[in-house]
DNA sequence: GCATTATACCTTGAACCACGAGGTATGCAA
DNA sequence: TTGCATACCTCGTGGTTCAAGGTATAATGC
């Protein structure tokens, strides 16, 4: 009777990266996907399918808001953070240090310890 | 034409704490699942249905070997790291520190600086 | 003596996310 | 005028994780 309770405990790292991002600067889609690569050294790659989707759902839930902007012909959707976004983001970091932090301590052993054997 | 070359970036960490736990101690599936508990202090709580499928597909690939072992009545199942796991455990585990490095980096919104803008 | 819980193994179907590939369109350089 | 970079987007696939179910034995509770 497996009892697990972790909604997908791994997932939300893009929404995660997108919406720290976006903190700090007003940003669109094509601007994201290659600010990640350059801020993690090429370490984290995330192409646009994944990109757009999530911020079009981010902003369909309150935690990001776009206009749009013509420059030099082109068009661009430049996205900021709502106050619900910035709510969103303190969870996701918080759960993500939360989670960093056992399988860090997990894999240096220590925990083992606490383990009546 | 997104070019990314992440095969699924985030995955595998079940398989990470699995390997992690049984270099220390042989252990059995059952055993594991709350183990994972126990040490994460409930952070991470895997099923049974994520656990025993790991075991099996660690063993197929000759990272983890297996012996039955019969214990008052009931059979249990426990396994061992081989060298060909303890190398793919280094190797996880190598991956899953980079990847966090840049993530937690990210978070602190040092690396942005780098970024030309 | 009977029912429930804990132990111990397992599989399966759905859900979800990330991925690659494709599609459209404009501007600029060779 | 051909190609590449910019800039937006969607869709189908695939791989993981998930909950839920199934089987069977031992121990505990009433």
């Amino acid at each position: 009777m497996s009892k697990t309770t972790n909604p997908n405990f791994m997932n939300g790292v893009p929404e995660l990266l997108i919406l720290r991002l976006l903190k700090d600067h007003e940003m669109y889609g094509y601007e994201l996907v290659q600010a990640i690569r350059t801020v993690t050294h090429e370490a984290i790659s995330l192409g646009e399918g994944v990109v757009y989707p999530v911020l079009h759902a981010l902003e369909k839930d309150g935690a990001l808001k776009s206009r749009r902007k013509a420059v030099s012909g082109r068009t661009r959707v430049y996205y900021t953070v709502t106050p619900a976004g910035q709510k969103r983001l303190t969870h996701l970091v918080s759960n993500w240090t939360k989670l960093n932090d056992v399988i860090a301590s997990t894999l240096n052993g220590g925990a083992y310890a606490s383990l009546a054997i």
